[in-house]
DNA sequence: TGGCCTTACGTATGACGTAAGGATG
DNA sequence: CATCCTTACGTCATACGTAAGGCCA
């Protein structure tokens, strides 16, 4: 599994449709979408959405699954900032000078 | 970014070593690991392991990614867990059955 | 039959393995 | 010169796009 398939899992969900989700949010093709959906299925050996023809609806493991994903993305941009942070401490520079007196980045 | 490249660093953090990590942890060949790790930095533009000729180290900013990173793959293990859960509600049968009265798995 | 998802298939990006190179004690 | 990491390069897995095929109102 990686970020990818939660990516495009909490696109579907959100949006309610493959189609949707793969122009709006993902800029990607429907197929291409579709089979990361079913990899991520197969993967987890859970059926995450029901597919109906002219709408779909998560399973009770999909719904859980969404509100995993979505905390897990957000833990992962999370990290992106800190790091980043911890790098270059701009905004706090205090926090590093304060006792060494001189910058890194 | 992708799953593999916190799953990756993490090895590296650990072990303290890319061959080590590479050998024991991965069962992948160094140069893909050194590969994925310097893409890893390339990607956050913030270097995080600090390459010593006999050993290596993190920098603060690679500390702050290592303790996220852990926490992100704990989370997609507990994401899976539960979701297999919600599918197949072996030990908690009664919270799906107790209003319908039948199985969905 | 029109919209939506899936299957089939060819392409291409990129992850991986092998081999060679550079650096350090 | 022994060890570790990196660079170079060819191969292969697989993610993606296009086209065709169901399925259901």
């Amino acid at each position: 599994m990686e970020l990818r398939h939660l990516r495009y899992f909490v696109a579907v969900a959100e949006t309610g449709s493959f189609t949707q989700a793969a122009a709006q949010r993902l800029h990607t093709a429907q197929p291409s979408l579709s089979r990361q959906i079913r990899d991520l299925e197969d993967m987890l050996q859970v059926p995450l959405i029901i597919r109906g023809p002219r709408n779909l609806s998560l399973t009770p493991a999909g719904q859980v699954f969404l509100e995993h994903a979505r905390i897990v993305l957000a833990q992962v941009d999370a990290a992106i900032l800190a790091t980043r942070r911890a790098h270059r401490p701009a905004k706090t520079r205090f926090t590093v000078g304060f006792l060494t007196g001189h910058e890194i980045g």
